[in-house]
DNA sequence: TCAAACTTTCAGAAATAATTGAAAATTAAA
DNA sequence: TTTAATTTTCAATTATTTCTGAAAGTTTGA
């Protein structure tokens, strides 16, 4: 297979997968452009690449640096701006477990803490605080999943992961 | 809290944490629906309670029981079908678990495979293989993750998860 | 201070996804 | 059978998300 055709499917693939976590496919296919190139890029050359207008490559840019995983950078005498990728795939699964769980589980967290108050005796509220509970209880466990992610070394858990039979 | 109003809540909750995770809004909205109501319910019920055509309610209904978390029951006498929610939250998340390892990590980890064959010798062919290896691995770990959450006991898995500083 | 180079914003357009509702298909009781 | 109850399908519609492109904003060097 040719590199500019493998990279095209890596590119699609990736954007995919984005797509099906709730991530916009367009930042997940330019975090797979800036992945597959040695250097760092600009603007332009994610616009060319993707073919897609510069509103949208600034946007997605702009949230894959606030999720972490891309940078900028600059070379002396040009003014533009260039990126280029986070390219330890663990520190990558360990940024995406943090933002995620910053934005999805801990507003979750909260309404299911302020459920708890629901009042009545009623079977029907029996049966749902006990939902709430366990729901509850598999967030938080999820959520300190997550953490573990991020504080966990790389080895270690790569270890603990496989042994499990 | 009112019991209607608290359900409402964790209703939309529960819809909002779907969505941001990729599962269709009215899906996750359908299953709180049952997971809070202590009687299976008939696609009637579940069309009032949210307002949603016998179509939409149908279709989310499959979907639902095809990720095998909700199932069918049936009354004596009575030619509807009923459904209700799995209530076992960590069998869920072993479901939830399951079905995205197959419906998305098994499709990149074939395209990894596919893209280790690139030809050249190139520093961009280097970098290329470079980062599908690792992307590779970390699928890999996903997936074994994954894996393991379907097959971990869960006070074996909690235990482990809070341990962990 | 000016102006060129570059980045950001955002209203409207386009693309995508979800939903409706009515017709077709299925099921089972009479 | 027939027919009434129920489920399923799907073309058309509606809602949501994403994208564009041009204008506004910002930065930097002369």
């Amino acid at each position: 297979m040719k590199l500019e055709e493998a990279q095209d499917k890596f590119i699609q693939g990736w954007g995919q997968l984005g797509a099906s976590w709730g991530i916009n496919r367009t930042m997940a296919q330019i975090q797979a452009v800036l992945l597959v190139s040695p250097e760092a890029l600009c603007t332009d050359d994610i616009m060319e690449r993707l073919q897609i207008s510069r509103g949208n490559a600034n946007m997605n840019i702009r949230e894959l640096i606030a999720w972490g995983v891309v940078y900028k950078s600059f070379k002396p005498g040009d003014r533009k701006e260039y990126y280029y990728a986070e390219k330890d795939m663990w520190d990558l699964a360990k940024k995406v477990a943090r933002e995620r769980k910053k934005r999805e589980l801990e507003p979750l967290n909260r309404i299911l803490g302020e459920l708890k108050t629901v009042e009545g005796n009623s079977n029907e509220v029996k049966e749902f605080k006990k939902v709430v509970k366990s729901a509850d209880a598999m967030a938080k466990r999820a959520d300190s999943m997550l953490e573990l992610v991020g504080k966990l070394d790389e080895n270690i858990f790569f270890k603990w992961m496989t042994k499990g039979k």
